[in-house]
DNA sequence: AGAATATGTGCAATCGATTGCACTGAACCA
DNA sequence: TGGTTCAGTGCAATCGATTGCACATATTCT
C-alpha cells in the first residue's frame, strides 16, 4: 500500500543523485546544496507527493523518533492528561508516542518493554508506580533512556517528575483540622506503589505534627472497588471511630463514598472525604469531591522535555522535579457536627 | 543505545549464515532448517539477548506491524475504552497502536495523518466523527486500509463499527414515556458529527412515533461547557416548557445538570435527564446518570479485527457493524410530578 | 547403480535513506 | 599564470533483516 514515491524517484525526476535530494530536503544539510537545486528538488518532491520512509531513515540513523509511554491503564482518568502532556511536547519536536498499558502486570510489562525495544524507541516515559526496581535497573543497564513520571525517584537511576504529594497531604490535613476534625483515617493504596508510600508517610508525619489521632487502612489496589471493600471493612469494625477520610486517590475516595452510603451515613455530614488527583469529573460526583489537584498534563510535558533533552545527549539534569499541587475544596468536606 | 546484537552476531556465534538464523527464528520458516540447527540458533540468540530490529525488518517486508489510531481527544472518557479494545486485539497479533489526538482540528489531523504515513503504519482506525469526507477519500485513494469506529459509515469507502444509536435513543424515549413525559428536549451535538446526526434523526423519528412534543437544541461541541451554555440559553427562553432532556452524550448531559441547577431546578424532580455512552463514572455523578450504554471496548476490538482481516488481504467484509446498546436506568430520570 | 528428488544451508540482492569521501569546475590568491 | 580553496554534486557503503536462487549432500526410486 502507498509510498510508491522514494528518494530515487524524486532524484530521477529532478535529474540529480539521491544524495542531493536527501540533502535538499533536510534543513540541516540543505546548506550543502545550491539554493537553486534545493528549490527545484523540493518542488518536484512536493509534486510527486514524496513521503520519507521513517523505517529506512531510522535504520540508517539509528533513531526511530518514537517514544514509548508505559502506563498501567489508560482508562484510569489521570493518565490521559499525562499522555496528552507528553504528546504535546513530542509532537512539536517531530516525535511520536507509543502508549502501552501494563495493567500492573509484571509479565505484561516485560513483554511490552521488549516490544518497544524491538520497535527501537528512542526513550521511555514510565508512569507505572508498580515497576520493580530490578526491571528498571535492567532498562538502565541496557542503556535505555527514560524518565519516570508520577512515581517517586528514590533509588532509581532515572530522573522523575512528580507532584508534591507530601504538600498535598499536608494541606488536606490542615483543611480538615480547620474544620474541627481530630480523628482521621487514611485509606492508602498498596504500598508497592511509590505514590502510595509517599502519601502514606506524609499522612503519618503531618498527623503527628498536627496532633491528630490517625489510622491507616490499605486497599489492595487503586480502584473504586478496592476502596469500597476496604472502607466497608473498616466501618464494620470501627463504626463512629473517625470523622474524616483522606484517600490515596480519587478512585479510592469514590469507593469510600459508596461504603459510607452503604452504611447509611452521609458525606460530609457524618464523614468528610478528601481525594487525590482532582481527576476529570470529580467536581460532578455526589457530592462534588474535595481533592488535591495535581498538574498531570504539565507533568507529562515536563517528563517529555526531560527525556528529549536526555536523548539529545544532555546529562539527565535534576534527579527529581516536583510540581506544586493545590487543594480544591468542594463539598465532600465539612465541619464536624456535634451530636 | 542498546541493540548491539544483530542477526549477524548470532550467525557468527552459531557458525551459520544470517539467512539460517533468520529462518530459524521465524516460526513460518523454521521448517526449512533442521531441528537441530533451529535449537542451537535459538539458544544462542537467547544467550546473546538478540532483539530483532523492526525497522530493518519492516524496510524489507514493507510492514511496520503498527496501526494508527486517530481519536479526537484521549481525555474524553469514551476513547480510552475504545483504544484499549483496539489494543487488546492488536497486541495478541503482534501489532502495536500509535494513538494520535486531533482535537477536532482538520489541519492537525492532516499533519498527523502524514506523520502516520511516514511511519509506515499498516492501517488506520479512525474514531473522529469530524473527519471530512474529502480527507477520507484521500486516504482511500492512497490505498490506505482503514476502519471507522463510532461514526456513521454512509458514503464512506471504509467499513465501520458503531453502536446502535437509533435503538438507544428509542429506548431512552420509551423509558421517558413510561414515566409520563410528553414534552422532551433533545440537546444535540454539532451536526457535523455523524453520531450527532444519527441520534438527532432518531430522536425526531421516535418522538413522532410516540406522539411526543419534541424540541431540538444544538450545542456547539460535545463538551460539558457547550451543553451547559446551550441548556442555560434554552431554560432562559423557555422555562417550564419541557420535563425531560435527552442529551447527545454524557458530557452534554452533565452540562444540562449544571444548567438545571443554575436555574434553581432539580434533576429528576423538575427535569429528567438522559445521557448517552455510559461513560466511566457516570454512575457517580450527582445524580447518578440514566444513560445509554455503548460497548466501547468491544467496538474498538471489533474495529481492530476488521482492520487486521483487511490487512491480511481479505476484502473488507460487511460495510457496517452495529453493536447493541442498552439503557441503564439510574437516578436522573423520574416520573413527571403533578403540580 | 544411476537418476531423480528432498533437505539443509549459503550467497547476494534488496528494502530506502543517509553520509564520508572523492571529484569537478570555478573563484581566488600571490 | 599556476596553484589553492571551496562550493556543489555524485559515488558507493551502510544500517539489519528477509528471501529467491543456487548448491551440496542425503535419500529415494526404478
Amino acid at each position: 500500500m502507498r509510498n510508491r514515491v522514494t528518494l530515487a524517484d524524486v532524484a530521477k525526476a529532478a535529474g540529480v543523485n539521491t544524495s542531493t535530494v536527501s540533502r535538499s530536503l533536510n534543513s540541516e544539510t540543505e546548506g550543502q546544496v545550491s539554493a537553486e537545486t534545493v528549490k527545484k528538488v523540493r518542488k518536484i518532491a512536493q509534486e510527486l507527493g514524496y513521503t520519507p520512509n521513517t523505517m529506512a531513515r531510522g535504520l540508517r540513523t539509528r533513531k526511530s523518533m518514537t517514544i514509548g509511554v508505559i502506563v498501567p491503564d489508560l482508562t484510569n482518568p489521570i493518565f490521559p492528561p499525562i499522555v496528552r502532556g507528553v504528546d504535546s511536547i513530542l509532537q512539536s519536536r517531530g516525535y511520536s508516542a507509543m502508549v502501552v498499558n501494563t495493567d500492573n502486570n509484571a509479565a505484561v510489562e516485560d513483554a511490552l518493554f521488549d516490544s518497544l525495544m524491538e520497535r527501537q524507541v528512542d526513550g521511555l516515559i514510565i508512569a507505572t508506580g508498580h515497576t520493580e526496581r530490578s526491571m528498571i535497573a535492567k532498562y538502565h543497564n541496557q542503556g535505555v533512556k527514560a524518565v519516570m513520571v508520577n512515581r517517586e525517584a528514590s533509588g532509581v537511576p532515572y530522573p522523575s517528575v512528580i507532584g508534591d504529594d507530601s504538600a498535598g497531604i499536608a494541606s488536606a490535613l490542615e483543611h480538615l483540622v480547620k474544620l474541627g476534625h481530630k480523628k482521621i483515617l487514611h485509606l492508602s493504596g498498596p504500598t508497592t506503589l511509590s505514590t502510595s508510600r509517599v502519601r502514606s508517610t506524609a499522612f503519618t508525619d503531618n498527623g503527628k505534627r498536627l496532633g491528630l489521632t490517625t489510622k491507616i487502612v490499605k486497599a489492595t489496589s487503586l480502584s473504586v472497588e478496592a476502596g469500597q471493600v476496604a472502607m466497608n471493612k473498616f466501618l464494620d469494625a470501627h463504626p463512629k471511630e473517625i470523622t474524616a477520610v483522606v484517600a490515596g486517590n480519587d478512585l479510592l475516595a469514590l469507593g469510600v463514598y459508596h461504603a459510607i452510603r452503604q452504611h447509611g451515613l452521609r458525606t460530609p455530614q457524618d464523614i468528610s472525604v478528601i481525594g487525590f488527583n482532582n481527576m476529570p469529573f470529580s467536581e460532578d460526583f455526589q457530592p462534588p469531591m474535595t481533592t488535591v489537584s495535581a498538574p498531570h498534563f504539565e507533568m507529562g510535558a515536563e517528563a517529555a522535555r526531560l527525556l528529549l533533552s536526555q536523548i539529545q545527549g544532555n546529562e539527565p539534569g535534576p534527579r527529581k522535579i516536583t510540581l506544586p499541587v493545590t487543594l480544591v475544596v468542594r463539598e465532600s468536606t465539612g465541619p464536624v457536627l456535634k451530636k
